[in-house]
DNA sequence: TCAAGAAGATTGTCTGACATTCTTGCAATC
DNA sequence: GATTGCAAGAATGTCAGACAATCTTCTTGA
């Protein structure tokens, strides 16, 4: 009679999800931009090593989700709008040219995916849950990105996402910003799922001038 | 009269570098793709201590130049000609549109410089030195991306780039591509020092597709 | 009030260690 | 002879502890 089966399952892999668990809290605004981040709390609150942490810590930097300034330690980057900017043109590109692909070769099913996700982002849009809404509304993005045959156009547009999804959280709070966003991306939705290739490129760039501009907006009040 | 002044300069920093050393061994082609990274020898190479080579390894990891399999260790991605295009085409996209957007704001002074790169590409071309050909080529793109006013493009870029450097040695070592290139670069350059938007776009997207085709084609040759 | 110095905090790095997992070569069996 | 199983070695994943260098902050003195 064998007394601790799987006790502990998978216990290496644990230490390995930090970067996940530190992006995750990066994401959802647990830290203020600018703010330093001590190693040493770090390694209490998740329960490793130094060695361990400052190699998701690595990780991070190069992801540019924290800055790492020698002999300072990590911190939160505060995203300038200058740089704000300069992310959300890149985005577009790759978004534009992504909903255009996706709009030609997207499968049935995944169409049914993308349509349950824009159902999703429905219902966030209608509460007030702002996290919700920005996490949902990803969604919506990723599947558009996952089907546009290109794995490193996704994967470059989530690193980038990724950087301002400080600012999404906020300018989805603004008044309206999530009725109008739902508006834009069911235009999109329609474009794919008729498959016309120049109309979903037009909705998605469309959406992502509006996207930009709620963001300046929500910054200029916040600062 | 201070005795031994910076006889250690940059003591801590130098061991900050070791990305940078790594990053330029895997450029240059010193490890084949596929062969695994023992950490113990990289240690002995270049004499740092194991925690701080993993940390450096995870940042390699997050650019993509090294893959890390768990209980397998660090090594060298084989890139697949499937990965391998869909880099390209990212890579088209966000090329044409700095060439576009330099060719209406580069500075005169830095159109010089352009030029400048542009004859020690010249000089590379007529040696019989790969490795030169792809250090020169790349300063001439990384000049037109610096103009480009969008910081997060150039930086994509490089990024982008660095994951096909490999490639790229070898495609310039086939016969009469060094040539060809250094033509289309000629002509990206008259546009952009001409000012012509459309047509720098143009110039670019030419260049590109050429380059694809040849690092196909030293593809299918060698494997 | 402001500047210089000292104490504390934090990072950068190392050594050494150990459990887990993978690899490889050898032996035993069919 | 080929295949399977096992065991030894190698390599990774992770940790603890330590120490110098650097930054920050607070105190003290001019």
């Amino acid at each position: 009679m064998p007394p601790d089966l799987n006790l502990r399952i998978s216990p290496r892999t644990v230490q390995r999800e930090t970067v996940d668990k530190l992006r995750l809290a990066i994401f959802s605004g647990l830290f203020q931009p600018g703010s330093r981040l001590i190693e040493s709390q770090l390694c209490a609150q998740l329960g490793i090593s130094r060695p361990s942490l400052r190699e998701a810590l690595r990780s991070l930097e190069a992801e540019r989700l924290i800055e790492i300034v020698p002999n300072r330690g990590p911190s939160i980057p505060s995203l300038s709008w200058e740089v704000a900017t300069a992310i959300y043109e890149v985005r577009e590109l790759l978004e534009v040219e992504a909903a255009g692909r996706c709009a030609s070769r997207i499968s049935p099913e995944q169409l049914r995916e993308l349509e349950k996700s824009l159902s999703a982002f429905e219902e966030a849009a209608s509460s007030n849950d702002s996290l919700a809404q920005v996490m949902t509304a990803a969604d919506f993005y990723s599947i558009i990105l996952a089907n546009c045959g290109n794995p490193i156009l996704e994967e470059v547009h989530r690193g980038l996402v990724a950087r301002i999804s400080f600012f999404r959280g906020r300018s989805m709070s603004l008044e309206g910003r999530a009725q109008s966003s739902l508006a834009e991306m069911k235009e999109i939705f329609e474009c794919i799922a008729a498959g016309d290739e120049k109309a979903a490129r037009k909705a998605s760039k469309n959406h992502l001038l509006k996207a930009k501009a709620a963001a300046k907006m929500s910054m200029d009040s916040e600062m």
